[in-house]
RNA sequence: GGGGCGUUAGUUCAGUUGGUCUAGAACGCCGGCCUGUCACGCCGGAGGCCAGGGGUUCGAGUCCCCUACGCCCCGCCA
């Protein structure tokens, strides 16, 4: 037999037609003197019936198949009249078989494949390739295929190159913890797994490549979450003589071209850019959702001098007490209970609450708020009877959390977020350092190759904190996308950042020596973006978790459910790459 | 590293204050009947180390402790 057609073809202009179908028994009902059998491959399902009176051999062995089976028919496709399925694409049609072939039995599976599985999802990793069988699992794949092929179509029609970069390559230190390999060949040394090929794609700027990309998996040994696995995809390019606007005009229109591909509507462009310091003060995050209102109020000069203690004791302290103005419901106490609860665990050491009335604050704290302060947070809110302010008062970071993480929280829960709505947004202008208290130093917030901007060079040595960097990042929908930076490309600016970093000339060649080598021998101006394949798909296809999007995922203690990876190795392994293991 | 929630038939769950729990239901599975089903229907049946370990108790699925695993969050993620 030789397949015709997929599970997902036949239509009422096929009927007549002698057909092959191929693929999974998805069910059956076996009605004594018929059997029904819903036939599924990728693209679809489509009914077949074995009846007696058309051939009684296939009848009498379909009466053996069970779920999951995976068998071929021949037969004849016929309208099924007026028994049409209207929720089937292939509903209005059916295949009566004349011919049955079974290529595999299979056990009852551990879990129906069905849309709406009910199976709980450590069962499902267990058994991946059951859990992909499914159409939702499926449609997803196939749509983040038809995405990768829509960046690999845009960038090459852009002129950059798909460049390899090595998988075994050194450990730096800096950033997130490394995956290690060990060296048989040269004992006590090892190979890092990239966090991502950063340096590699400089290198193929100095060596004139000038427009590069790679679809690349880039490891982690960080801890996961919801949208975050140890190993992931990046679309990782890198641009020569280029400014930010080169970069991030090529990358709105590489989103463009994937929303597009995606079967979308493609977002308005340019996208729009906040500041850094803007997205965090208004939206209390550096991936804000730009989606809703309900934005973050500076009243720290308003409050700077009232009478409630907390918000005055912030004021004075160089600390910082914003609010967000909730209107059109009315929270109750037990809900601003819970708010204070999870603005805690943002650092917030409480929420503090007012509800604006005709005649004035009320609430616990109303009291010790004088008429003149009430009447100045009024007018900075723009509150009116009948809003609820909720406020902050703590060192800047905290603030910005907590009160950025309440703003989520009640723009999910007031309906203030649009569905299906994709929102782009640029946040530039990042600081170049921040200062590391475990350690008292200073770290590269991006990377300790990004460029602080010309005019804040000067501030590299007494004021590291107030450099600014050439880097942005994108974000879509309230998540961080994609991140990058104009690099440096001269030593001698290298060589400043680097003593801000507080990294010797040793340390720099130990770590980055290759780096500085190459950048003596000419490298051009250069910089580019990373973006994170698989969130993009997850807010594109609406999935809830980054292991949605992975085929083969890991849990969030980076076990693969399927192969039991991690595992113990023979001894042997661990003898000959002269490694020992502790415990 | 820390916090929260969870783990009972193949699956999803219920299981009262610790005592007919000799642990139930639904779906699935197996067998029988059924020629127009598409969540097929009807009848019957099999199926459990209550995650693992320890403790409290006359008695533990139920209370306590530890461990493992799953999910979410904080820290972490240049």
């Amino acid at each position: 037999m030789k397949r015709t057609h997929s599970c997902g073809a036949l239509r009422v202009a096929d009927v007549g037609a002698e057909v092959v179908l191929f693929g999974w028994v998805h069910g059956r009902r076996d009605l004594g003197g018929c059997v029904f059998v819903d036939l599924r491959d990728r693209e679809g399902l489509t009914q077949v019936v074995f009846d007696p009176t058309v051939e009684s051999d296939a009848y009498e062995r379909a009466g053996a198949i069970r779920g999951e089976y995976v068998i071929g028919i021949r037969g004849i496709v016929r309208s099924r009249g007026n028994q049409v399925n209207p929720d089937m694409p292939t509903g209005e049609i059916e295949v009566s078989a004349h011919n049955l072939e079974v290529f595999s039995k299979a056990e009852t599976p551990p879990f129906h494949i069905e849309d709406d599985v009910d199976a709980t999802e450590a069962l499902r990793l267990r058994y991946r390739y059951l859990d992909l069988r499914r159409r939702e699992l499926q449609d997803v794949l196939i749509r983040r295929s038809s995405m990768v092929q829509a960046v690999r179509r845009y960038l090459v029609s852009e002129g950059f190159l798909e460049l390899e970069t090595p998988f075994l390559t050194k450990s730096t230190p800096e950033g997130a913890r490394d995956y290690l390999v060990p060296s048989r060949v040269n004992r006590g040394k090892w190979y890092a797994l990239p966090q991502s090929p950063q340096l590699f794609k400089q290198l193929f700027m100095v060596a004139g490549f000038e427009r590069y990309f790679q679809v690349v998996k880039c490891f982690r040994d960080e801890d996961l979450r919801a949208d975050r696995q140890p190993e992931f995809t990046q679309i990782d390019l890198e641009m020569s003589f280029v400014n930010e606007d080169d970069v991030l005009l090529a990358t709105e229109g590489l989103m463009s071209a994937i929303v597009e591909a995606d079967g979308r509507e493609p977002p308005p462009r340019p996208f729009p850019r906040l500041t850094y310091d803007d997205a965090l003060s208004r939206f209390g995050s550096d991936k804000p959702d730009v989606r809703f209102g309900l934005e973050l109020v500076d009243v720290t000069a308003v409050v700077r001098s009232s009478g409630f203690r907390v918000f005055r004791d912030a004021a004075e302290k160089g600390g910082k007490v914003a609010a967000i103005n909730v209107s059109g419901t009315d929270l109750s106490r037990s809900r601003l209970d819970s708010l204070g609860k999870e603005a805690a665990v943002h650092g917030a050491k409480g929420l503090a609450w007012v509800k604006v009335k005709e005649e004035g604050f009320q609430g616990p704290i109303a009291k010790f708020i004088d008429d003149e302060t009430a009447t100045g947070i009024r007018e900075v809110m723009g509150a009116s009877a009948g809003d609820c302010l909720l406020f902050v008062a703590d060192i800047p970071s905290v603030v910005h959390s907590a009160l950025g993480h309440v703003r989520l929280l009640l723009g999910k829960e007031l309906g203030l977020v649009p569905e299906n709505s994709l929102s782009f947004v640029w946040v530039t202008d990042f600081p170049l350092l921040e200062h590391d208290a475990e350690e008292d130093r200073w770290v590269a917030l991006h990377h300790p190759f990004t460029s602080p901007r010309a005019e804040d060079v000067h501030l590299l040595e007494d004021k590291p904190g107030e450099v600014r960097a050439r880097a942005y990042d994108l974000a879509l929908n309230g998540s961080e996308i994609g991140g990058g930076s104009i690099r440096i490309h001269r030593p001698d600016l290298q060589a400043k950042v680097f003593r801000a970093l507080g990294l010797s000339e040793e340390e720099q060649r130990a770590k980055f020596g290759f780096l500085l080598d190459a950048f003596k021998y000419g490298a051009p101006p250069h910089g580019g973006i990373a973006m994170g394949m698989d969130r993009i798909v997850m807010l594109l296809v609406g999935a809830d978790s980054i292991r949605d999007t992975i085929a083969f995922p890991k849990t969030t203690r980076a076990l693969d459910l399927m192969t039991d990876a991690p595992s113990e190795v023979d001894p042997r392994q661990l003898a000959e790459l002269g490694v020992k293991s502790l415990s």
